[in-house]
DNA sequence: TTTGTTATTATCGTGGTGTTAATATCATTA
DNA sequence: TAATGATATTAACACCACGATAATAACAAA
């Protein structure tokens, strides 16, 4: 950095064209760059139900990974990022190559960087957070539909752990990822057995969702076109974890939405109005 | 990612163990990794006084390029990372190592990784914000003095352009980047002559730090261990842009800090009591 | 002692929020 | 037809945070 050799000499009297006609690819080790997505999901518990109505739980998607390393353990989707695009770009094309899912709000979270997160070599990842509504997904499954699996999320704050809930198909399985056992509370143990850094990451995303969710729309992305004001907090309670009053709730988002002159059918109750999100 | 070579048939029968014994570097194509370092100081303003207290600015850390590309143009402290070190550890580096600041709080912004951001090639820069008091900062230039400068920063949300103020020593000059005139309102030019992408990490890390100024204590960061109320009400007002009222100020602030049994000496008035940040 | 200047705190109105409770509207059933 | 069960919607009220202004305190200098 002090001597200056033959090539920076040269520098000082070459124009920019003539120093980037003449430039090669740097000296210094570059990293692999990869991008793992953590895509959230908001669905209605399929209760054990007495005739409670259905209450909502916050999910995440993960892939079984198939080749070493960490092979059979779940991790998140995602994969290389080619000298073409952003890591945005890359994120939204491994969703859908190795998911099917398509669209929705995505944003980038952080960039992991922590020298052995990957024992292969050094493989930096550039986090990103995916929001997409439960009702328009189809997990098309790029490789094997059993692969690919929503799991339900309870994240203490300030914890390196996750809980994660096995919610397959219909039956509601309580399990902790790689310790599956009969029923009753899950045993949780270090990064619930997934793979890389990538607990790490999940809480990162939760975190950073349950901030945004208080000042800004970002729930509007897990909502359908329509919805009712209680089905919108049940959305915000899933990710927050903690029961809202109503009509603190319904002032806080009145001015986010629009009302419709929809309303809905057959419900053997009062019939909710349906509302939008506001566009501005 | 549908056939299954011989590696990958192989793979199946392979523990972990072997499988990295005999793993050689990915075939991707990978990318040179950097940091780029906002490092923002809150100073006061040399002001041309009638008698006017000095307010204080936000301020900017900036290097001119002595090499291709964008040479002579001002761009953010910066450098290449290395295998054996998280990005947060090459920030810190290179900061201490190009401009002698050491310390202080660093935190990860956002990933910048447009495919041309940098002409020579594939370059993804993890841009970091740092804040250090103004009080302790010497500068002490890791190549030439001339070549590191604060600039002054005033950046209207939602805008490709920051507004930078050219705040060297004692004497305030009124200038753009790279299009230095004599007095008078500055003109702003896209980018405003900065190297690279730097223009937008800047703008990037303001809004974060406006953000983060609200519901955080990052301000503290800024200070000195003591220091009076109206000397944290000038340095969120600085950032901010904007007044602030002094009575709501003090009760939001009232609970991040300490009062001590200290007083300011000799001012001309009634002496202000310092505070501390409150640990807890 | 008066004046200029800044620090500190009191006060008051307003608006948002937590909380409870009343009212509305449907399907179902006696 | 009227009562019941369930959920939706909104009214009402207390309380607290905040914007905004004003009063008081403490120092140096004239």
């Amino acid at each position: 950095m002090s001597n200056l050799g033959k090539r920076e000499l040269l520098e000082q009297e070459m124009s920019e064209q003539e120093f980037l006609a003449q430039y090669k690819a740097v000296d210094y080790p570059r990293p692999s760059l990869t991008v793992d997505v953590v895509v959230f999901t908001v669905a209605d518990i399929p209760k054990n139900n007495y005739r409670k109505l259905p209450e909502k739980e916050l999910r995440v998607l993960l892939i079984k990974r198939g080749g070493h390393p960490f092979k059979g353990q779940w991790a998140l989707p995602g994969g290389f990022v080619h000298p073409s695009e952003t890591v945005g770009d890359a994120a939204r094309r491994e969703l859908l190559e190795e998911t099917g899912v398509d669209g929705g709000h995505i944003e980038q979270l952080y960039t992991f960087s922590t020298p052995k997160r990957d024992p292969r070599t050094w493989v930096v990842s550039a986090a990103h957070m995916s929001l997409i509504e439960s009702g328009q997904l189809t997990l098309k499954a790029g490789s094997d539909a059993s692969e690919v699996e929503w799991f339900s999320v309870t994240a203490e704050e300030s914890s390196k752990f996750i809980r994660l809930l096995l919610s397959s198909g219909d039956t509601h399985l309580s399990a902790t990822i790689g310790h599956e056992h009969s029923g009753g509370e899950p045993k949780v143990i270090e990064n619930n057995g997934l793979a890389f850094d990538h607990a790490k990451i999940i809480a990162c995303a939760v975190r950073r969702l349950r901030g945004k969710l208080e000042y800004t729309d970002l729930a509007f992305s897990l909502m359908p076109e329509r919805f009712t004001l209680t089905e919108l907090q049940q959305v915000y309670e899933a990710i927050l974890q903690k029961p809202l009053y109503k009509a603190a709730f319904r002032r806080k988002v009145a001015d986010l939405i629009d009302e419709t002159d929809e309303y809905t059918q057959n419900a053997g109750h009062r019939p909710s109005q349906l509302f939008s999100k506001r566009e501005d």
